[in-house]
DNA sequence: CTTAAAGTCTTCAATGTTGAACATTTCAAT
DNA sequence: ATTGAAATGTTCAACATTGAAGACTTTAAG
């Protein structure tokens, strides 16, 4: 069974027999995959009247566990997207009554985003909902297989240097 | 070792107990993974004065061999982008030199790219480059590793339905 | 033929992101 | 204390994408 990608590799074959295509593969493959998921996740949240970024924040901070509350580049930095994205963001968000936002009396260059009780409802509301999706999107791959490929994919992102904080991969021939 | 995903899973551990977050170790780093490889590629191709989506293109149009010219439609298609977005991005493709477009006179509703010699040239000098730099991402991987990892990608992208054309293959048994 | 429906692309307003500049605030080294 | 650098957010212009509407072409049906 072919996908859209052993498609591109047999035309890149074809055309460049000299060239090993096979790193394709895998990156064309994680894009496409993430680029459907997106898509999935985003209709199922729009029944809900929610963007997936409102999930995204509202869901971080949630299961940031007590007082649920972050600062904004902390989530800037969970969100992978700039800080000036996550002002934008939060906005809308207070707007909505969803979050509250004040600047840290402890560190006042920073500022505090706190799930609102409304907020609090919302994540509860649809988190069920989107883990039932997440699953139905998955329903390809066997438990087995989601716990394989879980675990490459770890692999590759500790590679890629996706870990939580501490900045410290000395251990070998590093040189910045 | 954990990576960013295995943090927020044992947060909403802690959180939720209730709750089976598993899903979101797949589609969480599905999403992380290729937006950090998107991240590496886009700055390899900016050291070659290009755009990810340029290459994007002008890899598309070479692929598909002599006379390397596809409509926009199918286009659109490949980079899973709206209409609107590869008008633009042909503008643009045009105005550099890359690319020409012209109404095909067997269905003038349609538009023909063709690669032009100068947009041969890009993707020639590029590409050996663009594969390196994808070996380079995927270096946390064996060989052996990658092999399964696009396996396991190419089951869930079939089972999200992204496939060659052919949208309703039931009793028939495709051939090409 | 004529007409309606579908296909293909372009246009454009709305929207959201980035990247850079800026304003504060904190920290570190005098 | 003072000064310079780093940290943290906000603002804003540039730019790209989406989604819907429109223009034109082809196909299908009567």
């Amino acid at each position: 069974m072919g996908d859209n990608v052993d498609r591109v590799l047999e035309q890149w074959l074809a055309e460049r027999p000299d060239l090993d295509a096979s790193p394709m593969g895998v990156i064309g493959r994680v894009q496409r995959a993430s680029r459907r998921l997106e898509r999935g996740l985003s209709e199922n949240f729009a029944l809900h009247g929610l963007q997936l970024w409102e999930f995204d924040i509202l869901g971080t901070l949630r299961r940031s566990g007590p007082p649920y509350r972050l600062t904004a580049g902390a989530l800037s930095a969970s969100a992978m997207v700039t800080s000036g994205a996550i002002t934008n963001r939060i906005d809308r968000l207070v707007a909505k009554g969803l979050v509250t936002r004040e600047t840290d009396p402890a560190n006042r260059r920073s500022v505090a985003i706190t799930l609102t009780e409304s907020g609090w409802q919302v994540i509860e509301d649809v988190l069920a909902h989107h883990v039932a999706e997440e699953e139905r999107l998955l329903a390809a791959l066997s438990a087995d297989e989601r716990r394989q490929l879980a675990a490459l994919l770890r692999t590759l992102l500790v590679g890629l240097g996706d870990v939580p904080s501490a900045p410290v991969p000395e251990t070998a021939q590093e040189s910045r």
